[in-house]
DNA sequence: ATAGGGTTAG
């Protein structure tokens, strides 16, 4: 057990004379985890050598093995309950319920919750708020109509676990405003629990100004209110509002919790805020929140996403306990950082060390390979990845193998990935393909890719560019007017930027965007002279360089096909 | 004293 000096057992658990076990609150997360479980282990000794346990002591037992998601001890105390003859036992069978959601087994939740001769307030929300943590927000939203039908009335623990559920949903706005009103109509709408459940929900919505006129209202805030607050704002990328209320939540002598630090170390690792992030993690530290898992993954992020790969590395290898996030942030780090081989290195210390690679890692290790330029390792990686861990690849590993091949020049192949795969490509993924086309002057490829991506973003100007770029290159000057027209005929909005391409000595210069824009008739004026003096100069790259820096001036956008 | 709820990371 990580960092745990306390020899004695702390005053706050103890194990009844009736085998009950009382639990008081705990200061350190961890140190409750493990007394818990020391003391269940007890109690079930007990158990086992002919104590009848009461149905009291169970209830709390499988609540403790539910809270610490401790799957196989639970499952001994369910044994007990058949034993004992509980089976029917309501409140024992909601206590199953929920054991069994909190341990990922919803189906087994589901089993025991169908068993039940009679349902009660806590079982149906029990089995509700298992289905909207599993994700599952369609089942859950089932059920709890089923519920309204059913004799028994939600109460506010239910509206709760129903908002969750809610944003699991592909279209969330509808069921879950509605669930609103209703959550207002009740009367719950002082409840902390409820505040910050519909926070959640409007932030996963995208709807911040939503979530923050809730947080806003007149009422005492706690901590998990300022949390959820917190955390929308990261997730919308408002991450100056994120650190703000950090500061308002100190000023209010609200503790911050390990919640907060992973979210606020995510603002300052999106803002690059490097020394910010110093604070925070002096502030970790001075909490004594620097064995958590999520907080430490955050740290690492915060590090490498701040240019300061050393510092995420030495983090990482003052950890005790690695779990596959923790290992997938160094890996990801690494490989963003150019430390390739370092990354794959690490990948696999972490297979070796048996902790299961998940998609995101695998993200994690593709990246690592195209910064590389490792096409055989990666191709090798995406077959372990089906073969050894059983995982399914989706849009965004498919999208780092078309990636890599396109950058090899193996065109043909990335299409034929692209056509291979169970999805249809996002925009991403199209427009690397097409500027790798531009680099291998793939025309014909070109074209098609072009013509998808066009009809996914038909506004995009940077396509358009592209395929200028492309048949520009390749001599086809009708095809690049046809492409100056179509630009001009979409009405295509964009200021004025500009491009070059050099074939046969000759130089050409681009102008897309808006003709409107106040600069553009300056720069266009001057192109034009600058094209001439080109026609005479002996170097033409010297001149492309003056011409880069005079269209820095007017602060045109340079990398408009990127 | 002895059941159920909200917030976090790659």
């Amino acid at each position: 057990m990580n960092g745990i000096y306390v020899q004695r057992e702390p005053k706050q658990l103890s194990l009844m004379s009736n085998g009950a076990i009382f639990v008081g609150k705990f200061v350190d997360v961890s140190a409750k985890q493990y007394y818990m479980n020391e003391m269940l282990k007890r109690f079930l000794t007990r158990v086992d050598s002919g104590a009848r346990p009461t149905k009291y002591a169970l209830c709390t037992a499988l609540n403790a093995c539910a809270k610490t998601s401790n799957w196989h001890l639970g499952l001994q105390f369910h044994a007990q309950i058949i034993l004992n003859g509980y089976e029917d036992n309501v409140i024992l069978s909601s206590a199953l319920v929920d054991f069994y959601s909190k341990c990922n087994r919803i189906e087994d939740a589901r089993r025991i919750f169908n068993y039940m001769k009679q349902h009660d307030q806590v079982s149906w929300t029990s089995i509700i708020s298992g289905y909207a943590q599993f994700g599952c927000g369609v089942e859950a939203v089932f059920l709890f109509k089923n519920m309204l039908k059913s004799d028994i009335k939600p109460n506010f623990f239910t509206y709760v676990s129903i908002i969750t559920a809610c944003s699991r949903l592909k279209e969330p706005l509808e069921l879950g405003s509605a669930v609103h009103s209703h959550v207002l109509k009740l009367g719950f709408v002082k409840n902390s629990f409820l505040i910050s459940s519909l926070i959640d929900f409007y932030s996963k919505c995208g709807i911040v100004d939503g979530a923050a006129l809730l947080f806003d209202a007149p009422m005492t805030r706690d901590n998990i209110l300022y949390n959820s607050m917190i955390a929308g704002y990261c997730q919308n990328f408002y991450c100056e509002d994120a650190l703000k209320l950090l500061f308002q939540m100190r000023e209010e002598g609200i503790n911050p919790t390990h919640f907060t630090m992973s979210s606020v170390l995510n603002a300052c690792g999106s803002l690059s805020l490097l020394r910010l992030g110093r604070q925070v993690h002096s502030l970790v530290l001075k909490k004594g929140l620097v064995s958590n898992l999520f907080v430490l993954s955050s740290l690492i992020d915060m590090y490498s996403k701040s240019g300061s790969i050393d510092d995420a590395r030495s983090v990482f290898d003052q950890t005790i306990e690695r779990n596959s996030v923790l290992w997938t942030s160094m890996i990801s780090g690494s490989a963003h950082s150019g430390r390739a081989k370092e990354g794959l290195e690490l990948f696999d210390h972490m297979v070796e060390k048996g902790c299961l690679p998940d998609h995101i890692c695998f993200t994690a290790v593709f990246t690592a390979c195209n910064h590389a330029g490792l096409l055989n390792k990666a191709v090798e990686y995406f077959d372990r990845m089906r073969k050894d861990y059983g995982l399914v690849p989706k849009l965004d590993q498919y999208a780092c193998l078309v990636d890599l091949h396109a950058r090899k020049g193996d065109l043909t192949k990335a299409i034929q990935l692209i056509d291979e795969m169970p999805f249809d490509p996002n925009c991403v993924m199209l427009s690397s393909l097409l500027s790798c086309c531009r680099t291998y002057g793939a025309v014909d490829l070109g074209r098609k890719v072009a013509c998808r991506l066009f009809q996914l973003q038909p506004d995009n100007a940077a396509a358009y560019v592209t395929m200028a770029h492309i048949y520009a290159e390749a001599g086809l000057w009708d095809e690049v007017t046809n492409i100056k027209k179509l630009i001009k005929q979409k009405g295509i909005k964009k200021s004025a930027s500009w491009s070059w391409v050099e074939v046969d000595g000759r130089v050409h210069v681009f102008l897309v965007g808006d003709m409107l824009h106040p600069k553009s008739h300056d720069i266009y004026v001057l192109l034009e002279q600058l094209n001439l003096e080109i026609k005479e100069a002996q170097s033409i790259r010297q001149e492309m360089i003056f011409s880069l820096q005079f269209a820095s001036v007017y602060r045109i956008p340079m990398d408009v096909d990127c």
